[in-house]
DNA sequence: ATGTGTGCAAACGCTTTGCATCGTT
DNA sequence: AACGATGCAAAGCGTTTGCACACAT
């Protein structure tokens, strides 16, 4: 009984660990929300949000903020990257170490302090990989400016 | 006169890609907006984000869209990395090629077609690095679950 | 008993959009 | 003249928050 002991451990709290630690997708809030919905009728939005900030800052869970998409979550703490389906916004996951030195390489170019790095991957899905074969003509640039 | 004749050259435009060049850091839409403004007071931020969006799609500017801030824009295409300051949100450029094959490695691991990376930093540009030398204690973590 | 967690609804911040009008082509 | 671009204001969207009440400790 640590400074753990001033979080309550509630029905709400622990069964949205649980549901995201069984799906095998990367839900969104408003997805969990409907799947735990089903176990918590009463539930609001509000909770899972709270609750999912709530977990993601112990670190039982991540939260998968990519840029101008909605937050998915990943009950899977392991180090992994992610790849992000430009048509449908599935997230996949991708365990390959990407990395070597990058921090370092980096450190040595900016005045920055260099903290994090996040390597973050966009793609196709399997679906959705087909449905963009045909439609993959290329966009003419303007040349205006 | 190709296609790219069908977009006009307007005072607006012209005037947000110039400042946008003009400046060395990379501005939010409404920073920019604020900036414009004194050449163009009756400007309006909805116009700054139409072109933004417009000189993003062909090429011309770039969109910082960073995960959880707000979006910044980049005058400068050359390709590089970006690290954000996790204290004011400040952007500064990292040229370093820090990656070797990342792509081909990736796709060795998923389902997903891979198209594209990106490789995002954090940490903390130089005004605010001292500030957070002194508050950096560790935080503690609950293990209650 | 204490005070954290909840449900609800309203507010938030950034961004997008509908519409009448303007101005470039 | 045609139609893309603008200014304005309202709406959109995901997310956060204030409040009174519930419930884990």
């Amino acid at each position: 009984m640590g400074i753990e002991s001033k979080f309550r451990v509630t029905k709400q709290r622990t069964i949205i660990l649980e549901e995201l630690r069984n799906v095998r997708t990367h839900p969104t809030a408003l997805e969990l929300y409907i799947i735990v919905k089903e176990q918590l009728p009463k539930i609001s939005l509000g909770t899972i949000y709270r609750n999912l900030e709530f977990l993601a800052k112990i670190g039982k869970i991540i939260k998968l903020e990519s840029a101008g998409c909605e937050n998915r979550y990943d009950g899977f703490t392991e180090e992994h990257h992610h790849i992000r389906c430009l048509e449908c916004g599935k997230v996949g996951d991708i365990f390959a170490k990407c990395e070597r030195d990058i921090k370092v390489i980096a450190q040595e170019k900016t005045d920055f302090l260099v903290e994090e790095h996040k390597l973050e991957f966009t793609g196709y899905c399997p679906v959705c990989k087909e449905k963009i074969g045909i439609k993959n003509q290329r966009r003419k640039k303007n040349a205006e400016y």
